[in-house]
RNA sequence: GGCGGCGUAGCCAAGAGGUAAGGCAGCGGUCUGCAAAACCGCAAUACCCCGGUUCGAAUCCGGGCGCCGCCUCCA
């Protein structure tokens, strides 16, 4: 096995072995949402994506510091609430609290630390006067402006120069400016804005500042890695460099880490295109697990294409996980014979995954290994039902599971219940038992016609039933 | 226009110099009262096109074509 697991960082554009500052600590910092509307698919991947990563890393031993932040001041917010008469507070703290939620309900482990920006003022000012200080930035009107040309490394991150930029440049002059392409540190309040006091009047932090102010804050001056969805490159990280680096003279982020957006008939999701799946609507209709499949299929740099058929697959392909794992706690006679080709195949297994998560995170790469295992799983219990190796198989998948978020339920959990809940169907459990009760006397008589007649019922209202030898079993159809 | 990326079977999707994972859909078989699930097999000479480097290219280089992202708020 490599020694070093590998990342992919947007700096170099190159994998580079992922070494810490310091020891075995990992420090990850993530864009969180901007709070003024319901979280979407998009904002489901990046917080996916970084749960898998900060979940593996510990896994393999490191300790993990991971941050994300809300913004929760901003214009949208403001608008949102001229829009609405709400107050901007009510509705960050009403999109916060679903935000959460949302994650949660995807599975999503929650961060080390969930900043928000109104309770890091004070560092976001502080920040702002160094870098003042330090002649990178300039108080214009009530504002004030970082000087990306006092800065030579601009464009570092986004791989272009400022004369790229102004050459494409759509944003509107602003007279306050020295230069077109300066962003706000610091912006005045107009009437009925929030506003804090500062040393250039009243006002709010621009969009950037409160990454770098808080990030700094919770993980150092420099820290190992930070991410987002590929979007945010240019320009919200490459102005959180110039900041930050401007403050400091140290290098800000190890790598940069970023993930594909989602996009629909190949076309990105976002507002402007009207095409957004909210987290709460993807979640009423399939699983979380589900979802999450459906995400770490793709590797977390691709674009990751949604549908509702590809959505079904995915529910589909879980569902061919949960039954092996019932096929196999439905075997109850232990014994300690051993299946010398399942261990050769669980062997195999243990190695690649692991692999292929030290590569990358290449989590499309280890779903494929683990239906690998799972055919060969199933081929074991076929030929020899419970084995001590088919007990070893069956917790080497749940250790990848728990890495992946997925295989957390028990199998009837997932076959009924969760399903269940997706589906609702006019029918209760103790109904289907009943029924399955009058089908299987019905089969001892071979009263076929009767036995058919019951299965083809339940199939019409979505409940599919097996005969198996230790009698019948029910699951909600995909 | 500038910068970045993508194009792998019917569909989705890994792989990035050594002879192409996996999932879904389809078809045939085994099993079953019939099914389902599972397993076995088929479709399957699947790497956008044209050049080049190499013993060897889906992978590296050059040139096309098509698509996408960023350059304005995005995750």
């Amino acid at each position: 096995m490599e020694n070093k697991i590998k990342v992919y960082n947007t700096l170099s554009q190159q994998k580079e072995d992922l070494i810490p500052y310091n020891g075995k600590t990992v420090r990850i910092y993530a864009c969180g949402p901007t709070v003024y509307s319901s979280a979407h698919l998009g904002h489901g991947r990046a917080a996916i994506t970084f749960d898998v990563i900060t979940r593996f890393l510990r896994k393999v031993g490191y300790k993990v510091e991971y941050a994300r932040n809300f913004t929760d001041v901003d214009d949208k917010i403001i608008n949102k609430s001229r829009e609405t008469g709400i107050p901007t507070e009510e509705i960050a703290r009403i999109y916060t609290e679903e935000y959460k939620n949302d994650m949660f309900n995807l599975g999503v482990e929650t961060p080390t630390y969930e900043p928000k920006v109104t309770e890091y003022i004070t560092e976001i000012i502080d920040l702002i006067k160094t870098i003042i200080e330090k002649g990178h930035a300039y108080p214009s009107g009530g504002d004030v402006f970082f000087s990306i040309k006092s800065f030579n490394g601009y464009g570092k991150l986004s791989k272009r120069t400022p004369d790229e930029m102004l050459a494409g440049i759509r944003i509107d002059i602003n007279e306050k400016k020295e230069d077109p392409l300066d962003f706000a540190l610091w912006k005045g309040s107009k009437p009925g804005e929030p506003w804090w006091e500062s040393p250039w009047g009243k006002g709010r932090p621009g969009w950037h500042i409160e990454c770098s102010a808080m990030s700094m804050k919770l993980l150092g001056k420099s820290f190992e890695i930070h991410g987002g969805g590929k979007d945010l490159i240019f320009p919200h990280h490459e102005n959180e460099i110039a900041q930050s680096e401007a403050a400091t003279r140290v290098e800000f982020v190890k790598y940069w880490v970023h993930n594909g957006v989602i996009q629909i008939n190949r076309e990105k999701m976002s507002k402007s295109v009207g095409n957004i799946i909210n987290v709460k609507d993807a979640l009423s209709i399939w699983s979380k697990e589900a979802i999450r499949l459906f995400l770490l299929s793709h590797h977390y740099q691709n674009p990751a294409d949604f549908s509702e058929s590809a959505m079904d697959e995915s529910e589909t392909a879980l569902e061919r996980l949960y039954i092996m794992l019932k096929r196999a706690s439905n075997l109850t006679i232990e014994s300690k014979k051993e299946d010398i080709e399942l261990q050769n195949s669980l062997n195999l297994f243990k190695t690649k995954w692991i692999e292929s998560m030290y590569d990358d995170f290449n989590t499309a790469d280890a779903v494929g290994q683990l239906f690998d295992l799972v055919r060969a799983t199933n081929r074991s219990i076929d030929a020899f039902g419970w084995t001590t190796t088919l007990k070893e198989t069956i917790k080497e998948i749940r250790s990848l599971g728990s890495t992946l978020g997925i295989l957390e339920l028990s199998p009837d959990d997932y076959l009924k219940k969760e399903k269940l809940s997706k589906k609702p169907i006019d029918i209760d459990e103790e109904e289907i038992s009943h029924l399955i009760e009058e089908r299987t006397a019905a089969r001892k008589q071979k009263n076929w016609k009767r036995a058919d007649e019951i299965r083809t019922y339940l199939d019409s209202i979505g409940i599919i039933l097996e005969d198996t030898s230790k009698g019948t079993i029910w699951k909600v159809k995909s």
